[in-house]
RNA sequence: GUGGCCGUAGCUCAAUGGUAGAGCUCCAGGUUGUGGUCCUGGCUGUUGCGGGUUCGAGUCCCGUCGGUCACCCCA
């Protein structure tokens, strides 16, 4: 028996990397003052149907009747489920409001390297305000994400752009507003297709010509960007930062800045994506609620291979894994009638907070070194006929001491 | 959905058409209170499945299923 293709079993050593990721996310997201929230996996299809709700993403949807005959679909992002409580309970939460989710987001599509059908993903979003200082935190906050797990400026790049630089460019070239999505979709594809087949599409626009895209692309200023980039610069992160206004992003319904986050090794991946949605509460609200947003979402399939291809961030994953092994110290019972006091011993020191292990079973008294060395344990603590003293023996140093048992405690805390 | 590559032990892989193997892992030992090495032994296979060619198929052919990578798009 398989899992199903594209979902994954988690043996204790997955777990653990997914683990550190998460433990990360959560350690950023503290720091910038955003709070964890959580909503159900399972939605109303209608929720990405809705007008200027879903884009291509409606094509990967994981979408079924149930016994009541509703339309169901598995979340294929967090975004439409965030805004949907929003819209419901905005006006418990002064604004503005920093939410943030960790949990698993569902997408049909054939499995791939970085790409599964089941994946975890951090979602933060920053709710009801709309200036640039906004999108700048948000920004600051997946760079500083980044930079936790050890990455640095040649490891990962952020291509930012604005949806309105584009409305500009259409509003200046007599473009309705109304063909905005179907000139978005020649954007977006325009760099993985070739020339002819942009200027076929591009055809139906009257004025527009591919060297017109071309020249604008290639413009050095991006106007409606300098003042977020200038804010990103105070904070020292600007070179993680570059304008690309090729980047429009599939889903339908940004409206301003959208960014995504590449991984420079490896085949060049999105690690992270997202962008200003100002009006996809308003409408999933019929109305009720106006709220402008800003947010990203970031998976953890493309980062756990990056953090294996990137030397710094394997180091640090590798630090932070020996320092959460789940064994402190394992005991050695010397003989079997001293184990009345060693599970005295094992009993307190786990009450105390340590990682205890000892062997359920007699075994020789090498054979429990041996097995103290596998779990990884800083400590060996000898119970036997030192009672009531006992003997603690470094691992690493192999440096032996004797010592009362109720001292333990202490002596281990100032060797830790 | 389209295309390439690959299916042999728990894992990584080997076996000019001629008796299915190795390393690692795991388990048990190496006699009484000290380790990662080392030594000995043990477990695990409908060679993905079905058909065909052949005296004989893990190997060649056809089909099928599964995996994987790439495209599309993106976390």
């Amino acid at each position: 028996m398989k899992p199903l293709s594209g979902f994954r079993d988690l043996l204790p050593p997955d777990f653990a990397r997914r683990h550190y990721i998460t433990t990360q996310w959560r350690d950023v997201a503290r720091r910038y003052g955003f709070v964890e929230f959580d909503g159900p996996m399972l939605e109303s299809a209608e929720l990405y149907q809705k007008k200027n709700s879903g884009g291509e993403i409606l094509t990967q949807l994981y979408q079924f009747t149930d016994r009541g005959e509703r339309v169901l679909a598995l979340r294929p992002e967090m975004t439409p489920t965030l805004a949907r409580m929003v819209a419901a309970h905005h006006r418990s939460f002064s604004k503005p409001l920093r939410w943030f989710n960790i949990g698993s987001s569902f997408r049909y599509e054939r499995q791939q390297r970085g790409r599964w059908r089941e994946f975890t993903q951090w979602n933060c979003d920053l709710l009801g305000e709309q200036s640039v200082a906004a999108d700048a935190e948000i920004i600051g906050l997946l760079i500083d994400a980044l930079r936790s797990f050890g990455l640095g400026p040649n490891d990962v790049v952020i291509r930012l752009s604005d949806r309105l630089a584009w409305q500009e460019f259409l509003q200046k070239h007599h473009v309705p507003f109304e063909r905005m999505g179907e000139f978005l979709g020649i954007i977006d594809k325009m760099e993985r297709e070739p020339r002819e087949k942009t200027e076929e599409k591009l055809a139906a626009f009257d004025g527009l010509s591919f060297e017109l895209l071309q020249e604008f692309l290639a413009s050095p200023e991006v106007p409606i960007l300098a003042p977020l980039l200038e804010e990103l610069s105070a904070r020292g992160l600007r070179d993680y930062v570059r304008p690309d206004l090729s980047i429009v992003r599939g889903l339908a319904y940004y409206t301003g800045i959208v960014f995504e986050a590449f991984a420079l090794h490896g085949g060049l991946r999105a690690v992270a994506g997202g962008g200003r949605y100002d009006q996809l509460i308003e409408h999933l609200s019929d109305g009720a609620v106006s709220l402008p947003a800003v947010g990203f979402g970031m998976g953890d399939a493309v980062l756990l291979e990056l953090l294996q291809l990137v030397p710094q961030a394997a180091k640090q994953e590798q630090s932070w894994m020996e320092r959460h092994h789940p064994c402190d110290i394992y005991l050695v019972i010397a003989a079997q009638e001293h184990r009345p006091m060693a599970m005295a011993v094992a009993q307190q020191l786990r009450h105390e907070g340590w990682g205890v292990l000892f062997s359920l079973t007699p075994e020789r008294v090498g054979k429990q070194f041996s097995a103290a060395e596998q779990t990884k344990a800083r400590f060996a603590v000898v119970v036997g006929e030192e009672w009531p003293q006992v003997k603690v023996k470094n691992l690493s140093t192999r440096e032996e001491v004797i010592l009362p048992q109720e001292e333990l405690n202490n002596w281990l805390n100032l060797k830790t």
